[in-house]
DNA sequence: TCGAAAGTCTTGACGTCGTCCAACTTTGGA
DNA sequence: TCCAAAGTTGGACGACGTCAAGACTTTCGA
């Protein structure tokens, strides 16, 4: 897509074609994908595309301030092209990781801590999702 | 120590002397550690012990209730005896993990989210630990 | 237009973390 | 005492991630 193209250009980054494939799947999902399910995802379309370049790319994407990195599930890290503050859920059963928005929650003192510079703060809430909801009128 | 042979007992585990000698290292520890700083760590005074048993180890104990599981760092799981409710800072510089109590932060809206049965949440701070403080009087 | 320098990409080797399994040792109750 | 169950071991294996050398591309000044 064009846009992805200037996207990349307003943060000084080259749009080779690997980084512009990168980038119209990982700064579009509304998923937390891995770097692994990102490079499934990619070459898919783009078969010779290599796995160092995906990692790197996701690297240079983070230090331009596209992407968010979190370690919240078991032995990996996932991306998040959705910079701003929020919280997450991870499901227990699934792995997914979903937003919360940040006023959804309120937080009080976690920027205050002794000894600490805080950089930034999130809740990270476990659970299930809830058995499909039977709140519906007669089916 | 005897009292860490009680408290295996206790919890229905079989008290070997390789599930003695983990326990006495990670039942105790203020850190977080990985399985393999666990691993090393006990090898030093129990040579003998194999990185399967102190994996099963640790998975007995979290499954027991003795220890908390948690992806906060870059790859690997930590592990923590402290069991009760409570949120965690990470340091930026040195991934190291600091308790932060339960009451020093208060969070709303975490535990009443639409679709989620929640099963527990903590707050995930990160940033830097300050630069000695100088509050000290005439040194 | 040409060629060098800088930038980018690929391949494949390597390291760490964690799992798994088959073979063994130890344990404890009949 | 004996033996089935429980526990342990070492090694193979897989997933995830890093790294470096070389090849390919783009840029840009001569
Ligand atoms: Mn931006
Ligand atoms: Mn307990
Ligand atoms: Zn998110
Ligand atoms: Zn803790």
């Amino acid at each position: 897509m064009k846009q992805v193209v200037e996207l990349l250009r307003t943060h000084a980054i080259q749009p080779s074609a690997q980084r512009v494939a990168v980038a119209n799947y990982v700064l579009v999902t509304k998923e937390h994908p891995t770097a692994e399910q990102v490079f499934h995802a990619v070459t898919a379309t783009f078969p010779t595309l290599s796995r160092a370049t995906v990692y790197n790319t996701l690297h240079l994407f983070v230090k331009k301030g596209l992407l968010k990195q979190f370690a919240l599930t078991e032995g990996v890290l996932v991306f998040d092209p959705h910079v701003e503050p929020h919280h997450h859920f991870v499901d227990d059963e699934t792995g997914a990781i979903v937003d919360i928005p940040w006023d959804r929650i309120r937080v009080e003192g976690a920027d205050d801590l002794p000894g600490i510079d805080v950089r930034d703060f999130q809740v990270v809430v476990r659970g299930k999702r809830q058995r499909r909801r039977t709140t519906n009128k007669a089916t």
